[in-house]
DNA sequence: TTATTATATAGCCATATGGCTATACATTAT
DNA sequence: ATAATGTATAGCCATATGGCTATATAATAA
């Protein structure tokens, strides 16, 4: 999880993923166009996507073509949005609570 | 986005929110203690949650309250939400082509 | 006023990061 | 066989990270 999250907090590698989820698989050097980057930096790139799960690598000859894999982002996504509606559940309970109190004493 | 993802990408910071969502704010020494850390390490993870956005702190006396922020986790899930269910969207539809092809000729 | 408590800041360390250039490796083309 | 292409690796740099100790600051308690 860690892997995942600090692979999605870098602005090039969430455009990466963009990409990919947009077009399909791409290879790095297809990959490495819309950035001014050297090829060594993207080919970094996708191994930090790579490790964390978050692309597929598929070598075709010397060709390397990355696929999107979209369990940990479901895993992520899955983390993130059990915290964040947990907790507004919370204050949803806690709101119906504080509404049905008397506005005098505070009691229910 | 960049801060959100990356204050998401520890361990111990995620920990922090799972508590605060979990059991409402928290003094910073109150999240200190389930971790076998130094006080100012918790103080620094602290800041950068809050410099995400991630949580509210609220100076009562010389006791800190961490609130959660639930704005970002938000937009940090639809983020994610928007890339992965487009890409599986694109799967469905290819799958819906192909299941549809000739499987003789390839062709529709 | 003095002590205690809660938190922050300064400063250090080891390691990781994102970028680069130069070079090596592997595959395809001539 | 040689050249050209696609990618990876090695090695460097500046900066950031997460951890620590020591100390400062702020607020409450005695």
């Amino acid at each position: 999880m860690d892997r995942a999250f600090h692979a999605l907090g870098d602005g090039t590698r969430r455009e990466i993923i963009s990409m990919l989820a947009r077009s399909g698989a791409q290879s790095a050097n297809q990959l490495r166009a819309p950035f001014n980057v050297a090829q060594p930096t993207i080919s970094k790139h996708l191994k930090v996507l790579e490790t964390a799960g978050l692309v597929r690598r598929e070598v075709a000859g010397r060709v390397h073509l990355f696929h999107l894999e979209t369990a940990p982002l479901q895993q992520a996504e899955d983390w993130i949005a059990s915290h964040r509606s947990f907790w507004e559940g919370t204050l949803r309970r806690l709101d119906q609570f504080v509404g049905a109190m008397d506005p005098e004493d505070g009691t229910s």
